[in-house]
RNA sequence: GGCCCCUUCGUCUAGCGGUCUAGGACACUGCCCUUUCACGGCGGCAACACGGGUUCGAGUCCCGUAGGGGUCACCA
């Protein structure tokens, strides 16, 4: 049975790159029966943990990717909180401590700075030669005599080679000399990472460690670990990480000013904010942004068009197949077609496979879709929405490519529109029978008392361009934008028939009134 | 700097020694469709980092070089 596990810290946010990984753990359970754990690592946080797991949680959720075992869930391991664990962690240290593989050391944050600007000074790297080491428990009395307060540190081999046997990477090989003896329980007798998060996977008994490749330099340490206390190794999967817009690097929170130079990752942001804006959403805080998986949600994103986007980050299938379901996913996905490179987050594509999924969707549904969006932003009634809403949805087809996008579609909804001003030259302005033949337009759909639906406001134009002598496209333009504000919108009757003969009688009149 | 990882179009990728004058997708772009925009259809531009091997034959295997990246805490 696989047991796999995605381990956050509660940062208050679910980075992007994080959800690719909790993906392929959670693909890697699903395909095979197995399970997916959600173990929380506070080991280090503040106090407000519950707070700021909760975006993490809800993340997960939009996305659909439940959890077997976990936060709200419980299941047989409890506690699934890392802080809570600690017990657990020391017996582990006292055991590694017992058995030779770890010492007690007594050097103070103090000595190791000095330590390590010695050899900054010699132009040598630091490597802790077990100075303040304890060998027994005649010379930790004697230390601790002196006021010192232990440490816990690993004693690494000083000889041979760990060979980590990586299902993407392959064979990785480290010298244990070069390994440090790193600290495994702090002075105040808490663990530090490392060790746990080694004896909660064992504990959990996880059978596949599928993390980011910033850890492959922790794996002999953690592999140490693990043997020492002559636990079974797990298998591990070390997943390239993903990489900035337009770039190499690893793509993180804090170099947000620098993506926004980024043409395609600043457009995708002010898109969202645009919508956020005119919803009333939150827009300022640090985690409105395309890092953070909440932005596409609050903007109407399809989180399954996510998962579609970030599986085909460092996984394919054949280089031909992109547009899977969730259930295809899970059917196909395999760690042996893991890209070694790292890739990079390119919003451009995302906003396209967003448009896609959006498309695929039911008009039933993306009517569900957009009608929070038109609430929020006051353009109808949770009550109102019926009939010319779903026109309108339906209206406007591909052109929303995500649910906030029923927002560009506001001149259905105002009193008042807004003329762009370029349009309003171009169609209104410049040619110079536009507000004559406006005018005559009102005039002549006034004089008729038929229904106004679709093929009558068609059938009424075409009959004025006929007497008019003048073509469609001699009147269209400025009816469009008399009618809508702008140049650009779906089928010009379907609009109208929307609109209602009374608004665009009187919008045409006013287009034309006004200098 | 030490250790480790990585390297095919701008980007995501296919390619597991001959079928590669390197395929698909996004983006860009030309034409068509068209009442605008979007969609769609048909085209186009565009890549094996470099140098040595191995081999009859290398994008594919090996070794170097270069470049990029990750990591080096009593953080996770």
């Amino acid at each position: 049975m696989i047991r796999t596990r995605f381990a956050p810290s509660p940062t208050g946010y679910l980075h992007i790159g994080g959800v690719r990984t909790a993906l392929f753990n959670w693909l890697l359970a699903r395909q095979s029966g197995g399970q997916f754990i959600l173990r929380i690592d506070d080991t280090d946080a503040g106090r407000n943990v519950a707070e700021a797991l909760q975006p993490i949680l809800d993340g997960f959720k939009w996305l659909g990717m439940d959890w077997d075992e976990g936060p709200e869930v419980g299941g047989p391991h409890e506690p699934y909180y890392q802080s809570q664990r600690s017990e657990l962690h020391q017996a582990a240290a006292a055991k590694l401590l017992a058995s030779g593989h770890a010492y007690r050391d007594y050097a103070s944050a103090d000595d190791l700075q000095a330590l390590r600007t010695e050899a900054e000074k010699k132009g040598e790297r630091f490597f802790y030669d077990r100075r303040f080491m304890a060998e027994d428990d005649a010379a930790a009395a004697k230390y601790e005599a002196e006021g010192r307060v232990a440490t816990i540190r690993l004693k690494m081999p000083r000889e041979g080679e760990c060979v980590i046997n990586d299902l993407i990477r392959g064979e990785v090989r480290v010298q244990w000399a070069t390994e440090q003896d790193h600290v495994i329980q702090r002075a105040d007798g808490s663990c530090i990472y490392h060790l746990a998060s080694a004896v909660d996977d064992h504990d959990l008994q996880i059978t596949h460690i599928v993390r980011a490749e910033e850890h492959l330099p922790n794996t002999a340490r953690q592999i140490f670990i693990l043997e020492s206390l002559g636990y079974e190794l797990p298998q591990f999967a070390h997943l390239p990480y993903v990489a900035e817009p337009s770039g190499t690097a690893k793509l993180s929170k804090r170099k947000l000013s620098k993506y926004e130079k980024n043409k395609d990752f600043a457009n995708l942001l002010s898109h969202g904010r645009s919508i956020a804006e005119r919803c009333g959403f939150e827009t300022s805080a640090d985690t409105f942004n395309p890092v953070i998986v909440d932005f596409y949600r609050e903007i109407g994103f399809d989180a399954d068009a996510i998962l579609n986007y970030l599986v085909l980050l460092g996984w394919s299938l054949d280089g031909e197949t992109e547009k899977f379901t969730v259930d295809e996913m899970i059917k196909h996905f395999s760690l042996d077609r893991v890209n070694k490179a790292p890739a990079s987050f390119d919003p451009q594509k995302l906003l396209s496979f967003q448009g896609d999924a959006f498309a695929a969707l039911s008009l039933e549904t993306r009517v569900d879709r957009c009608r929070p969006f038109a609430v929020a932003a006051g353009f109808i009634t949770e009550e109102a929405a019926g009939q010319n809403f779903a026109a309108i949805v339906d209206g406007a087809g591909d052109r929303i490519k995500m649910a906030g996008d029923i927002l560009d579609f506001d001149y259905f909804f105002k009193d008042d529109i807004a003329y762009e001003e370029k349009a309003f030259q171009k169609r209104i302005n410049k040619p110079e029978n536009a507000r004559e033949l406006l005018v005559k337009l009102a005039d002549f759909l006034e004089s008729d008392s038929s229904d106004f639906d679709v093929d009558r406001s068609k059938a009424l134009v075409e009959e004025f361009c006929t007497n008019e002598s003048i073509e469609l496209k001699d009147i269209i333009h400025a009816l469009r934008v008399a009618t809508t504000g702008t140049a650009a919108g779906f089928g010009m009757f379907e609009t109208l028939a929307i609109l209602g003969k009374d608004k665009v009688v009187a919008r045409s009149r006013d287009a034309a009134a006004k200098r």
